[in-house]
DNA sequence: ATTAAAAACAATAATAATTATCATTATTTG
DNA sequence: CAAATAATGATAATTATTATTGTTTTTAAT
């Protein structure tokens, strides 16, 4: 099956591009809705995931959170603020992250690294009762 | 509401402890029924919820495998077999992975690595057609 | 430009994992 | 032992995601 040009997959792209809050696919389907009002939310999955296989982007599974899509592929790790529910990029050298683990049981294909806490926006704003 | 005892809840924990696979409910479920045939998966997950809240076990969120169960509470890694879909524990060094990491957005109370691959058990019987 | 073939679409049904509800049972405490 | 309440089993509901299907776009070839 050869892959085909559409404005939707053009929007979804476009939009996970120019933002670097990783979004969820509730987000990108309210945001490109805006441009094409009859997008289908199921369009917008099936194109992060196809998006993903072929590794244009990338998707990250974090926690219980729904899974959430970002548009750089390098290696690097997440931070994900149990409030806002942003996931923000951390960077990191797997290099020396290699060397601090002990023997794997196999090989691995790739690592994820997940940091879960509350990021300093939200810890700002303590709205206390 | 303070805790009460159960003894379904108390065969969830003797089979996560006696067991270094990290399960998943629904084979925690299979397992518990030999000795409870008529416990309900709402119990098996309600348990587990409540364990991994108050800190007794762990909950492990791997991809878009189901959640796994570990009742090791120490820091420590996961490896994902995306063959055999067990889960085995990596020994990881975090202060060496915090020296290894740009600044985060927030404060992190938790860090979660998983590497995905193949363990070498399901690596080496390759039934190739 | 027309048209035929294939891919992508919108709408919606289906699935999988997990959580909530609620009437009944088990555990604790006096 | 009896009253109070947490836990259970059964099942309904929810949430996130994937599959299905008939229609529309895109591509490539006339």
């Amino acid at each position: 099956m050869q892959k085909k040009y559409s404005r939707q997959r053009e929007a979804i792209k476009r939009y996970l591009t120019g933002n670097d809050t990783h979004p969820t696919a509730d987000e990108v389907y309210y945001q490109v809705r805006q441009e094409y009002p009859n997008i289908s939310l199921a369009t917008v999955y099936r194109n992060l995931h196809q998006m993903s296989e072929d590794g244009e982007i990338r998707r990250i599974c974090c926690g219980s959170d729904p899974d959430h899509y970002d548009f750089r592929t390098e290696e690097h790790g997440h931070f994900l603020c149990g409030k806002c529910h942003r996931v923000f990029d951390v960077m990191i050298d797997y290099e020396k992250v290699a060397a601090s683990h002990g023997p794997l049981p196999g090989t691995a294909g790739s690592c994820e690294i997940i940091y879960y806490g509350t990021c300093s926006a939200c810890a700002g704003d303590r709205n206390r009762p």
